[in-house]
DNA sequence: ACCTGAACACCGTTCAAGT
DNA sequence: ACCTGAACACCGTTCAAGT
């Protein structure tokens, strides 16, 4: 009693919002953030622009949305740890790679403070502060410290990517430009940014990402030595 | 000899890069980024689209140039110390005041890594690193990780503003909003998120911010106890 | 040499018309 | 009820034509 070929009225299904993002997440990727038009969108989901209107509120929401659920994931993966700091330290790496393997990420969590992925973060990091025994009234400083630094550290390196991929260049040979056109400003006028150019060429971003966030930690631990 | 009323061919002096930056900086500094459009610009220079291309790139080299005549000024008129930490302390502020007063500036900064604007903070910042005592090896890692700090806090509240600015609420009405939907967030999913709503409502950025800068100081000066 | 502004190739978003 | 896609009101950027 199973119809075999039922006659789709136009699309097999139903358009959903998961799907919608699903291909939003893909156009992302391939093109990074310009390449994210409800055009292109709706093409690849074999629509008119204006279905997709049913499903989000606008390009914004659907920009958060796929942010979301990179983030979730990324969280649920990230290495959990006894230790406080080491599940701290696990989690800002994920992060760290999460938007260096999909840039848009950065600019996308930067565009949404108080939004859902923001929320998730500010959640597990804080569980984290809390476990460490900071106490109550300073968890809150602590916890957006060590936000700002993660999507601050995180967002550069995007941009950095962003402008790489642009260019055509590889990482490699992008912070090599840079730290030549460095090299040739007036040391009197930028005597640090002249002297550390060398340095640029040998430096690991994700090691000194991981500084950071252990100066953070170390600052943390002096304070609650101070208590 | 001299002539009182030269005929002007069609504006009484030649279009200057300056002048059309300036113009730029108050479009921004009205209606923010999305402000920034080139008819807008070439209506307030009383003057077509095509003839600012004579003088600037395109419109992210014009924003960036933008940003950085805030940037040189903020950090010129940034008060000057004799003990390093303080000034580091004080340039912070500065930016954090700069990118506060002024939101678009946080967006600038994240879309000219490596740029003018980028440098002359590295800089700046980066001396009085040197100037605390650090070891030239952690020079870098400690400069970006305070650069990264700063812009990265800069940024949310950058994002913040816009973001109450577009909802037509000050600060306090926009982050008692924010509390507000966190508080109704499900605490078994968000234990942190949903405890910490009632400490948003009392928080001080700046201080809190100045908190931060002093987390990361801490740490650079524990490292250097234990050298 | 420099400005002018129409024209080009796009956007996000809406909405009458379809099914 | 949901999709469709033409249409609207914009963009950044270019370039022949002017002065």
């Amino acid at each position: 009693m199973v119809k075999k070929a039922r006659t789709p009225s136009r699309r097999d299904e139903a358009l959903t919002r998961e799907q919608i993002i699903d291909a939003a997440i893909e156009l992302l990727d391939a093109s990074g953030e310009a390449g994210l038009t409800l055009r292109a969108l709706s093409a690849r989901l074999a629509t008119g622009p204006g279905a997709i209107y049913g499903h989000i509120a606008d390009k914004s929401d659907l920009l958060t949305a796929a942010c979301d659920v990179l983030v979730a994931r990324t969280l649920d993966e990230a290495p959990p740890s006894a230790a406080p700091d080491a599940t701290i330290r696990a989690l800002a790496l994920a992060l760290f790679d999460a938007i260096d393997a999909h840039p848009w990420i950065g600019s996308a969590l930067g565009a949404a403070p108080g939004r859902l992925p923001m929320v998730r973060i500010l959640d597990r990091v804080g569980r984290q502060v809390r476990a460490l025994g900071v106490p109550e009234a300073a968890q809150w400083r602590a916890t957006s410290a060590l936000l700002g630094y993660i999507l601050g550290i995180g967002g550069q390196n995007a941009a950095n990517g962003q402008l790489a991929r642009e260019q055509g260049l590889d990482r490699t040979d992008f912070l090599d430009s840079m730290a030549a056109t460095w090299a040739m400003l007036d040391p009197a006028e930028y005597p640090f940014a002249h002297a550390i150019a060398a340095q640029m060429r040998e430096h690991d971003d994700r090691a000194d990402f991981l500084a950071g966030i252990d100066l953070l930690l170390a600052g943390l631990a002096a304070a609650r030595r101070k208590r």
